[in-house]
DNA sequence: CGGCCACTTGATCCGACTCAACCTGCGTGG
DNA sequence: CCACGCAGGTTGAGTCGGATCAAGTGGCCG
C-alpha cells in the first residue's frame, strides 16, 4: 500500500554529536540554532517503527510526519500528523508505541534521547516544557477520541479543516500535505467518504478547493457549528 | 440522560489543608498514608467539569471513575475508567478538558494543586513520576484511537474485556463497575451493539456472563485474536 | 408482590464501506 | 511538444454493520 521508502541518511549513521550545554527553558524551541545535526527523509520514509528503542527525539523542521499505529490485517489508524515546529517521538519508557513516516519529504532536527534524559534530569524548565508537550499530546488524543467514537463523516472533515486551518500559515488557506488515505486514516474513515465529504462541504459553499491540496474556507462559522 | 447528583461534601468546602512535607520519590504512591484527605462521591456524581480550574489532582482509592468529553447534543466519549490506585484530574494548563463522575460509589484521594506544583518544582523524581503518568494515559489514549478508529464492535468488547480484566484483582474473573451505556460511550458503540455483542461472546464459549457484571473469560486466546 | 431500572432481543433503517468505473493532472519519454 | 501512463481523486451502485426504534425479560429493592 504505501510505496518502498527512499533510503536517505538514518539516525544510526550519524557521525557528529550533538552538543547540549548551555540549556535553557526554551531549549527545544530554539534547537535549531544549539544542535545543527538534522536529517532528512523522503514521502513515506519510516522515521521510526512501533516497538522499536526510543534512541531519539525529533522536532520538524519543514515538512510533515505522521504517527500510526497498525492491526495485524492492514487497518491503520494514524494518531497525529506533526508539522513544522512539532516535536515528536518522546516516548517515555524508551520504547516506541507508534510508527513514524514522512507524510512529504521533510527535514527533521534530531535529539539523542539519552541527552535529553540527562537535560530533563537537571534543568526543572526543560523538564516542564516537555511534561507540557506530552500534555498537549494527551489533549489532542482526548479531543480525537471524541472524533472517532462520535461524530459523522462531515463533522470529522470540517473539525479536520479546522484543525489544520489552525496550524496552517495564513488562516482560511489551507495547504494539505497529505493525500486522502492519510485523512482517512486519521478521521477514521475511508478515502472515498472523504473525498465525498470534500465534494460535500464544497457544494455546500463552506470551503472551496483548488485542486485536492489546496483549500480555501469560504464559511468558518458554518465549518464551526459542524466540527462542533 | 444521567442521574441527578446526590449531594456528598464537595472540595470547595474542605476545612482541613493537607500537610505536603516529606515527600518522596513514590509520593503519590503512598499519598494515602501523607495526606489523610478522601472525599466519597455517590454514582453518577460529577467530581469535576470541563471547562472548570484544575484545583485538585485525584487518586482513586475505592470505586471507579469516568472521564469524559460531550457533544452539543448529547453524543457522550468516555476518555478512561479510572479504578482504584489510579491517579486522574492532572489537567496540566490549570484547565479541565474533561468531565469526572463517579461510576459507582467511591472514594478518592485529593490533593491540592497547587501543593503538587510546588512538590514537582522541587523534587524531580516526583515530577518525573507525575511525567509518566501523563505518557501513561497519551499511551493509553494511542491504543484507543486505535479502537475506536478502526475496531469491529466485537472486537471492541474483546479489547476492552482483557482491558478490564488485566486491571482487575483476579485474572479471569471481571466485575464490572459500570453500565452497558458507559461502555458503549467508552467503545463508541449503542448499548444495544455492546449487549448482543456480549450474548455473541457468549454464545460462541469466549466468555460467560454470570448477571450482567460479573464476566469470566472461558478462552483468553480467543479473546486475545479478537481484541488484536 | 409490584414496579422499575438495566439488560436483552427483534425488526428495520441508514451512514459509511466496498467494489468499480471514470476523471484529471502531472511527469516522462518518444 | 505531445501523448501516454499512472497515481491520486471523484463519483456511482449496491451492501452491510451498527444505529434506531420497539418489545419483552429479569432481577432487585421497597
Amino acid at each position: 500500500m504505501l510505496m518502498q521508502p527512499v533510503t536517505t541518511s538514518s539516525p544510526h549513521s550519524l557521525q557528529r554529536q550533538t552538543h547540549f550545554a548551555n540549556y535553557d527553558v526554551g531549549f527545544f524551541n530554539c534547537a535549531a540554532e544549539l544542535s545543527g545535526m538534522s536529517l532528512n527523509y523522503a514521502r513515506d520514509e519510516e522515521i521510526y517503527g512501533e516497538g522499536e528503542d526510543a534512541e531519539f527525539v525529533y522536532k520538524v523542521a519543514h515538512g510533515a510526519v505522521r504517527t500510526y499505529k497498525l492491526l495485524r490485517d492492514g487497518r491503520r489508524q494514524i494518531g497525529g500528523f506533526h508539522l513544522a515546529g512539532d516535536l515528536f517521538g518522546l516516548d517515555l519508557g524508551g520504547r516506541r508505541h507508534l510508527t513514524a513516516e514522512a507524510v512529504a519529504d521533510s527535514k527533521v532536527l534530531v535529539f539523542k534521547r539519552r541527552q535529553v534524559e540527562s537535560v530533563v534530569a537537571q534543568n526543572l524548565a526543560a523538564a516542564r516544557e516537555l511534561w507540557l508537550t506530552t500534555a498537549n499530546h494527551l489533549q489532542h488524543a482526548e479531543e480525537h477520541m471524541l472524533l472517532l467514537g462520535r461524530k459523522t463523516a462531515i463533522e470529522r472533515l470540517a473539525a479536520f479543516l479546522l484543525e489544520m486551518d489552525a496550524r496552517s500559515g495564513q488562516a482560511g488557506r489551507i495547504e494539505l500535505p497529505m493525500l486522502r488515505r492519510d485523512i482517512a486514516d486519521y478521521l477514521g474513515l475511508t478515502l472515498e467518504t472523504v473525498s465525498r465529504s470534500f465534494s460535500e462541504l464544497q457544494s455546500a459553499g463552506v470551503v472551496e478547493l483548488d485542486g485536492a491540496r489546496h483549500v480555501v474556507l469560504r464559511n468558518r462559522a458554518a465549518l464551526e457549528e459542524m466540527g462542533a
